[in-house]
RNA sequence: GGGUGAUUAGCUCAGUUGGUUAGAGCGCUACCUUGACAUGGUAGAGGUCAGAGGUUCGACUCCUCUAUCACCCACCA
């Protein structure tokens, strides 16, 4: 064990020291969450969102696993048996795209290998490919139980799929239907409606004459903005209230090109304000049309296949939809039914994953029927049994529920669960757990089981459940019982749909309570333009070789430091630097310590004996270590309390503030010049372990956003073993008694020094030159507290100091300074410049005089002196009290200086 | 069309129930290589808190409207 650190920090050499593989090795986080909870220990679970096999590490991951990690680590140290439950996602459309192009890339094609042949690749590749997420995960340093991991595709969870939909299917929630759907021409499956993107596009708006059969010459125009779906019109539709069409409901109009007659029918559905207020209606190509062709009884035709190409005749077969398109408009015109065509931009529906123009398509899929689940779900949200952080994405989940779709769920793919269906000879569905069973409630073993597999957020919404070894016909087991609910999830807004709202469901729905209390909505990662990362854009840089520039610790810290809670953040890497500066001031703050702990004990085995047990000693502290104590336990209240709030970035604000600004700012250059005093032994001791033990306490509460650095300088500060981590110490509490008044004193000389070099820098005062320093100092306590640190006051001025009793007289060429009531004089025989003096004070004067009419307006107004709180209206009188006085001195030294 | 969030120093952002002479980091200016640290220290410049009303003794903070930006939801061809 070495006693000093290194004398340059380097991340690298730490990160390796404890890194994930040395803490697997000696089961430390691992260990943590025990398969069966300790005895007397609290639970606390987190749920890592699976990623997706196919993934490689994101900024995304890194915020969001990060946060995780905060509050599983700051839950362990406080005592709590914290249980992260880690795994992947088997990601059906994104994993058979990826594997298809790598066969493609070969020269295969899927079909060529058969459902089996092609399941056996994709099985290989996750083999080969699929743990490189978790292994870039573990650079972060993440601690979660690993012997843990879960693959949504794995037995188990596969085991819990059957059963869910087994379940809800009898319960009557899953059903089959032909219905239209959103279809991705690309990937060739049915998509749910949180798959598509609405984007906006510019389309043509066609109007188009449709003859009339009885009435020669006339003829009835619509605006379409599909003109190639015409072919498959079966209606023409008017609104019954339009006086234009009244006459016309009833009459046959004849389709253009296919030259078929349908009908022109009546329906409220129809906009009268909108195109010509008259609607073509194309039931298997909208939605819309749909339902309306279902009122009037009217007949589906479709013209537009599963590949999105043409499959009608009338010399469009085979033709891209986009392709028909521009040709029909072409044979509209020549045939002269071509009205106008108009440019017009709208929203259109793309597919998530293929990034393509989604097909309404009409098919027999299978649904969840939602109404019955969201109920529940969103009262559970209402009434607070699970809390959002931040709150407003209540109204957003709100909203969802009340107007909830029923689910597609099933997806014409091969990678992923297989619907548990079967089709006995005369088509009849059997829903069973397993062929076997199937064949036994149909009395035949003739089926032949549903092409389709599962949408992968049906194994998803599961994840609270299957990653504690809930399998269906397991529901009830140690871990159940102790670890569901489970606790915090942390995830991005962007999947509150996809998974947070079914994720409630399917608890509710399977296991009677809610799974989670909380969750917390991390930020959306932007680039320093506010755009979205994205590979197309190439603005996404690659965490890993930012750990490598800056390091994991640097990393983690600066992203929570600049993510508020319910905000976006704009990242560039270069913000790293702040948290490798930071970590940098640490080490080499710890440095210090261990220097003067080395001076005063020696080696480090007689420190730890002497250190044990250590706990401050009110007899034996000098101000400036009073001050510093109370400020820590300050520190601990706020960071605490930011925890309870789930105020992330708080908390890494509270300790950088608390690390840079009162410990290693004023604290440790007092430090430094009170070792140097001739102080007895027993004070010298104890002025090093309080060193020691609130640096100690600070790297506790900084562990869990930086594991790595605070692991190795804990290591130095006793010898420990390498089996030992800072993880599993004691998170420390905040000591209401060590908030002691004396801390306002000590800020009293804190104020002298800071005035004292502002004058010298103001006049230019040589850095080597030994000034003087005067002050007269009306507040007893802070004089006293002054007059004891006169050696840090020089020290840290560079300046001889005297304190001057009442009425003093200002001592000739001299600068000058008032605050808090104390008057600074620091003579500058040869460097003063009065002008520059009387012009300096002029203008503080002058703030001052405005801020003390203010001041008076304010205490002249009856109505604040009448309705403001007592405290209030005291506290302000102080305030002028002490401007007026500081004015009056300020205005007497300018007097002198005019003479 | 509905909804949510934002607008504070040149840039990125804090500012927790209304009472501070409105803060930090980066950048900028000056000085400092002092035995922890130049990935640093000290001092400083820089803001009519988007705009207009209102509530209040008092508004960066609460309410209304306006403007700009961002995101989400929505079946108007």
């Amino acid at each position: 064990m070495i006693a000093n650190l290194d004398k340059t920090y380097d991340h690298h050499d730490v990160e390796h020291r404890w890194s994930s593989a040395h803490w697997e090795s000696e089961g430390i986080y691992g260990a943590e969450s025990s398969r069966v909870l300790v005895e007397g220990k609290e639970p606390y679970t987190v749920l890592m969102p699976p990623p997706n096999v196919t993934g490689s590490l994101t900024l995304g991951h890194v915020l969001n696993h990060t946060l995780q990690d905060i509050f599983i680590r700051y839950q362990r140290m406080s005592g709590k048996e914290a249980l992260w439950l880690p795994g992947t996602d088997h990601a059906g459309i994104a994993t058979q795209t990826v594997v298809e192009k790598k066969l493609r890339a070969e020269g295969v094609s899927r079909r060529d290998l058969g459902r089996k042949g092609f399941l056996e690749h994709v099985w290989r590749w996750r083999e080969e490919y699929g743990g490189l997420i978790l292994k870039q995960l573990r650079k972060l340093g993440i601690s979660c139980d690993w012997r843990r991991n879960l693959f949504t595709m794995d037995e188990s969870a596969s085991a819990a799929v059957r059963h869910a939909f087994v379940s809800l299917y009898r319960d009557g929630l899953i059903y089959r239907g032909k219905r239209i759907i959103n279809w991705c021409p690309v990937s060739q499956t049915a998509l749910s409606d949180e798959e598509v993107i609405m984007k906006p596009r510019k389309d043509k708006l066609v109007y188009v004459r449709y003859p009339l059969v009885k009435r020669p010459g006339e003829f009835i125009t619509i605006a379409t903005v599909r003109p190639e779906t015409i072919l498959a019109d079966v209606a023409i539709a008017v609104n019954p209230n339009d006086p234009r069409y009244r006459d016309l409901i009833g009459e046959l109009a004849v389709v253009p090109v296919a030259g078929r007659h349908v009908p022109v029918i009546a329906d409220d559905y129809v906009d009268i304000e909108f195109g010509t207020g008259a609607l073509k209606i194309t039931p298997a190509h909208d939605p819309n049309d749909f339902e309306v062709a279902g009122r009037h009884n009217l007949p589906i035709l479709c013209v537009v296949g599963r590949d999105g190409k043409m499959t009608d005749e009338f010399g469009y077969a085979g033709m891209d939809r986009f392709d028909a398109r521009e040709k029909i408009i072409a044979d509209l015109e020549s045939l002269g039914n071509l009205e106008r065509v108009e440019d017009y931009e709208h929203n259109v529906g793309y597919s998530e994953r293929a990034d393509v123009v989604v097909e309404p398509y009409l098919s027999e899929q299978w649904f969840v029927k939602m109404k019955p689940l969201a109920e529940k779900a969103l009262q559970v949200v209402n009434e607070g049994e699970i809390r959002f952080h931040p709150a407003h994405w209540i109204s957003t989940y709100r909203h969802w529920m009340e107007n909830i779709q029923d689910w597609c769920i099933s997806r014409q793919l091969w990678w992923g669960h297989r619907i548990p269906a079967w089709y006995d000879e005369e088509g009849k569905i059997w829903v069973a757990g397993s062929y076997e069973e199937a064949c036994h409630l149909a009395g035949t073993d003739k089926l032949i089981q549903d092409e389709d597999v599962l949408d992968t957020w049906f194994s998803s919404w599961l994840w609270p459940l299957t990653t504690l070894g809930w399998t269906g016909e397991n529901t009830d087991n140690e871990d159940i019982r102790a670890f569901y609910p489970t606790d915090t999830l942390v995830t991005g807004p962007d999947i509150i749909f996809f998974w947070v709202a079914r994720m409630i469901m399917a608890g509710l729905y399977f296991k009677g309570d809610v799974p989670f209390r909380d969750v917390y909505f991390t930020s959306i990662i932007r680039d320093l333009k506010g755009r979205k990362l994205s590979k197309s854009l190439g603005n996404s840089p690659d965490p890993l070789k930012v750990i490598d520039a800056y390091g994991t610790d640097a990393l983690r810290f600066t992203i929570v430091y600049i993510a508020p809670l319910g905000q976006d953040v704009l990242f560039g890497e270069e913000k790293c630097e702040f948290g490798r500066n930071f970590a940098t001031k640490i080490w080499n703050a710890a440095r210090l310590v261990f220097m003067q702990r080395e001076k005063v004990f020696g080696d480090i085995e007689t420190f730890g004996k002497a250190y044990a047990g250590f706990t401050p000693d009110p007899e034996l502290l000098s101000g400036a270590q009073r001050w510093i104590l109370g400020r820590y336990h300050e520190m601990l209240v706020s960071y605490h309390t930011a925890f309870s709030l789930f105020r992330m970035n708080d908390i890494t604000r509270i300790v950088y503030d608390f690390f840079r600004g009162d410990y290693c700012d004023w604290y440790l250059e007092t430090l430094k010049i009170e070792l140097t005093e001739e102080i007895d032994e027993q004070k010298r001791r104890h002025a090093v372990f309080l060193a020691v033990s609130i640096l100690e306490g600070f790297l506790k509460v900084l562990h869990p956003v930086m594991p790595f650095i605070t692991e190795e300088v804990w290591h130095h500060i006793v010898e420990r073993k390498n089996s030992e981590s800072i993880a599993s110490s004691i998170m420390p509490q905040a000591e209401e008694h060590w908030k002691s008044s004396e801390q306002e004193d000590f800020t009293a000389v804190q104020k002298v020094i800071s005035e004292a070099r502002s004058l010298r820098a103001v006049f230019g005062v040589p850095h080597d030159m030994n000034a003087s320093l005067v002050i007269s100092v009306q507040d007893e306590p802070a004089k006293r507290i002054i007059a004891a640190n006169t050696h840090i006051v020089t020290r840290m001025t560079g300046c001889t100091l005297e304190i001057a009793g009442k009425g003093l007289q200002r001592p000739p060429h001299s600068a000058s300074s008032v605050v808090d009531g104390s008057e600074l004089f620091m003579p500058l025989e040869g460097l003063i410049s009065f002008d520059k003096e009387i012009a300096r004070l002029e203008k503080e004067a002058g703030s001052v005089s405005s801020y003390v009419m203010r001041m008076e307006k304010k205490l002249a107004n009856k109505g604040f002196v009448d309705n403001a709180p007592e405290e209030v209206v005291e506290n302000e009188k102080r305030k002028l009290a002490e401007a007026k006085d500081n004015l009056r001195k300020l205005d007497a030294n300018l007097e002198v200086l005019r003479n």
